[in-house]
DNA sequence: TCTAATTTAGAGTGATCGCTCTAATAACTT
DNA sequence: AAGTTATTAGAGCGATCACTCTAAATTAGA
């Protein structure tokens, strides 16, 4: 037998993931990712194969541990209409702060998506599950009386999505806050 | 007096504006920029002082250029209905055919937004060229009898612009153009 | 035609890029 | 304890990064 790893793959993915979220594809540096992960050249060679290969690896983390885990949060339990405000609005703002990272899928789109087809798949993997997320969730309120029957699910998911996508990318250049509130009263206005 | 430029300045920024605009600001090699314009390091050097300062000089020229032309052609003129449907489109679609090369502002705000004050605040200026356009052609609207009067144009236009970035960031990734008809469905549902 | 002023061409700068290589190390098997 | 196998540390690889420098070229005025 062979010597053991020394390190969490969980722990390396999440500082992995963190250093890409902040800073995008190209302006992370191996340097960097060794720095923040701990490892040596050697050993993330050894163990993704490439940065491009630790960039894939720290996408699919991201997708089963933010937002996986915030679909499920949000989205497919308790009440529908405030799991989505809370989905939207938690994005933003943590205990009153403003969190200013955005969505590593939506950097991703922009950065890489038209010339990684690897890459668009997995970010679009990603998206998918939000968006079942948000039908899932709009149905679960059409049933219980709080939308109404008239709308149809796909299409206000749709129309959901591409607002939270819109606001993701304007947390990454706005200042205030003042943006959040009346972006949140066009969230709510969809909600009934 | 001196030798004279050798070359048209609104040229070689619309190629560096198109370069970036592709490719992002870190993907983009001054080896790249110096084919597409056909300037020497020197002339660039001389000219723009740095890649920053031709990115922010293309930025600016992408602004006057791409935003506040499509602005006056679709939202200051003509039906304001047809005008705001039509400057959605076309972003996206020219002669049935997908363009998929997105919004300048939209991938700087992802790539560089939370880095670069002086990026965001020129990104910041150009959006809001459009956030006015949108509110004045909604006020058209109104005016005409075509949009509600009930609807308050500010928040209106905050919520057109942040589906419109959304799908911006949704054709960087997208296949197919079926989402499109799909999201011009949500779009039109917010003009009356 | 000469001088002053600026731009041009293009080789070349140190620094950093992603990545590789070689030993030394650490586990299990026999 | 020796042998087997994989991981680790960390120096170092060629290529490319943004950028600089020098000399030739190009203009207008003297």
């Amino acid at each position: 037998m062979a010597r053991p790893k020394a390190f969490n793959e969980n722990t390396v993915l999440t500082e992995a993931m963190l250093c890409f979220w902040r800073q995008g594809y190209m302006a992370t540096s191996m340097k960097d990712l060794q720095a923040a992960t701990g490892l040596t050249p050697g050993s993330i060679y050894n163990s993704f194969g490439s940065k491009d290969g630790l960039f894939l690896s720290a996408l699919d983390h991201y997708i089963e541990k933010v937002v996986k885990r915030r679909v499920g949060k949000y989205l497919l339990d308790g009440d529908p209409i405030e799991g989505i405000e809370a989905y939207f609005y938690d994005g933003f703002r943590s205990g009153g702060a403003e969190i200013k990272g955005g969505c590593l899928l939506i950097n991703t789109s922009t950065e890489l998506g038209p010339h990684d087809q690897v890459v668009r798949k997995r970010v679009l993997k990603g998206m998918k599950v939000a968006q079942v997320g948000l039908e899932s969730a709009i149905d679960r309120a059409k049933a219980n009386g709080q939308m109404s029957q008239d709308i149809d699910s796909k299409t206000r998911a749709t129309h959901l999505g591409l607002l939270l996508n819109g606001m993701l990318v304007q947390t990454k250049v706005s200042n205030g806050q003042e943006w959040l509130d009346g972006a949140m009263d066009n969230v709510r206005s969809l909600l009934h």
